[in-house]
RNA sequence: GCCCCCAUCGUCUAGCGGUCCAGGACGCCGCCCUUUCACGGCGGUAGCGCGGGUUCGAAUCCCGCUGGGGGUACCA
């Protein structure tokens, strides 16, 4: 795309705005990202602003943890967080203005009333659009009052007219004014409403580009002519298509780890979640698909974001986030572990060795984890006694026999070995699976069983060195007297 | 209903009128490696929604259809 970088040569700041009405959405996660990108790569200021007018639903809780999630992300901002609650006085100045101007007018409709205007339009296939009475009498007005009723302010949408976006990834969209019906820009109480703010602080803190979701395209010329009408020049905007479901449908809570918090406690971490995040709706080129955080801040380029929606698959997020974990080197990734086990409250109730134990099985389980939250499934049975997981039993049990001669094998082996290394262990018991003739699968699958009780773990002779000779012996004793219950039971 | 937007493998995408009988990645399938689960390597599978134009030539431009998404509040 060949879009205008519109001849704008004033220093490039940008703003993320969420309202703190829940945790980080992904897709509000991956609009953060790209509004710090595009400020990182033009050297410009990433403002922080928290939408919090609707004083219902905001709270102070989910304020603290979208700014958690963002210093998770590494999402750092120049400026903020401000919040739209403590800007009043400004938006109250700015609808005086509007008032002088002419620009708003008070309209008394009921909600039964509007309600009605809209009905009614939508039954004769016109669009909803509501336009107060502007022709009260002052009698009329008089009479309201008295019954204590209080207007809100309604913009008046010069008509006929029409408002055009030069979208930096859309191209040009006009709105035909006939389209856009008299917004509020003052509740009856005399509080802004979104539009009013958002308009007012993109203008006063000299926002130059709005880079936010495409559900607010509808908003930006409501908000263009607020700013006009203030005697603003609006920033150039960049609505970037939604993040859809695997149903194709937005992206919600209901598909899944649809917030940072959850991918955070599904034991992602940042890199591969940045990475992921950022193509979705974007690409470099036709093959890279892996960067760095600095590669990103060179390359990112708002005007190549797609159009159309994208689909979060939480498959490709895991298959980075493995890759990911496979490339950190050792040291830093058992830190990693541990400080996301310790976060999780993994190892509350466990011996206080416990951490330790994780750092040093931390190499054993690096290649075989997409994510961190997998650790437990590798390397649980390292902490309690040894218990079967049931399928795991099952494939004993499958034939008892057979498992006893693999496991009593194995025993033989590795209960006379004296110098009990990775090396040593992998010697015994491979001779012993070729005496047996048996294939490493058949073999070695029942020593992982009767070791770890599971069918998925560490790696069989890395967990018997861990384990140390005593403790394997033991293992080994306990499974083979656990089947050989079942043998005599069994026959 | 009305307005706006979008449309390339199952998914994320490259593609900006010829270099595309469409390239990459994930998934999936197969083979190999590792005498284990995993990891890794190699190969394969699969797509320009449909119909009209424009053009010597269209995935690329135009129109229509269909499909999908968003908006339609004194929410943001």
């Amino acid at each position: 795309m060949h879009h205008m970088d519109t001849a704008d040569d004033r220093p490039l700041r940008v703003r993320f705005a969420p309202s703190p009405t829940g945790s980080l959405h992904v897709g509000g996660a991956r609009t953060a990202l790209f509004n710090w990108l595009a400020a990182r790569h033009a050297d410009g200021t990433f403002i922080l602003r928290l939408e919090d007018t609707d004083r219902e639903r905001s709270t102070p809780e989910s304020e603290a943890e979208i700014l958690r999630v963002m210093q998770w992300m590494g999402l750092d901002w120049d400026e903020g967080p401000y919040r739209q609650s403590e800007r009043d006085d400004l938006y109250r100045e700015c609808i005086e203005k509007l008032k002088a101007a002419g620009a708003v007018y008070a309209a008394w409709e009921t909600a039964e009333e509007l309600d009605a205007m809209r009905a009614e339009a939508r039954a004769n296939k016109q669009a909803p659009v509501v336009r107060g009475r502007r022709d009260h009498t002052a009698e009329e007005i008089a009479a309201f009052e008295a019954e204590g009723r209080t207007p809100v302010w309604r913009f008046a949408v010069p008509l006929p007219g029409e408002t055009v976006i030069e979208d930096m990834i859309r191209g040009t969209v006009t709105f035909d004014h006939a389209q856009i019906e008299d917004f509020v820009v003052a509740r009856s109480d005399g509080t802004p409403t979104y539009n009013l703010a958002a308009a007012v602080d993109d203008m006063l803190m000299d926002i130059t580009r709005v880079i936010r979701g495409e559900d607010h395209i509808s908003n930006t010329p409501k908000q263009m002519l607020v700013i006009r009408a203030l005697g603003g020049e609006p920033p150039q905007y960049a609505h970037v298509p939604l993040i859809l479901g695997t149903d194709k449908k937005r992206l919600s809570k209901r598909h899944g780890a649809a917030s940072v918090e959850e991918l955070e406690a599904d034991g992602f971490l940042p890199q591969p979640v940045r990475n992921a995040l950022v193509l979705l709706g974007w690409s470099y080129d036709d093959k890279t698909t892996t960067f760095t955080m600095d590669e990103l801040i060179e390359k990112f380029d708002v005007s190549r974001v797609s159009k159309s929606p994208a689909v979060f698959d939480m498959k490709k997020l895991e298959v980075m986030s493995g890759r990911y974990l496979r490339a950190m080197d050792e040291a830093e990734f058992a830190d990693a572990l541990v400080d996301w086990l310790a976060s999780t409250g993994y190892f509350e109730g466990k011996a206080a060795d416990a951490p330790d134990l994780a750092r040093r099985t931390a190499p054993l389980v690096q290649r075989k984890l997409s994510r961190l939250s997998e650790y437990d499934r590798l390397a649980g049975w390292l902490y309690r006694p040894l218990e079967f997981e049931p399928e795991a039993l099952a494939v004993l049990e499958e034939d008892v026999k057979k498992s006893i001669q693999c496991i009593g094998g194995g025993l033989g082996r590795i209960e006379v070995l004296d110098d009990f290394t990775v090396d040593n262990i992998k010697d015994a018991l491979s001779d012993q699976l070729h005496i047996q003739g048996l294939t490493a699968r058949e073999f070695l699958e029942p020593q992982r069983i009767a070791v770890t009780g599971q069918t998925i773990s560490t790696g069989i002779y890395e967990s018997l060195a861990l384990l140390g000779r005593d403790e394997s012996v033991a293992r080994y004793r306990q499974a083979l007297g656990r089947l050989a219950e079942k043998w005599t039971g069994g026959e």
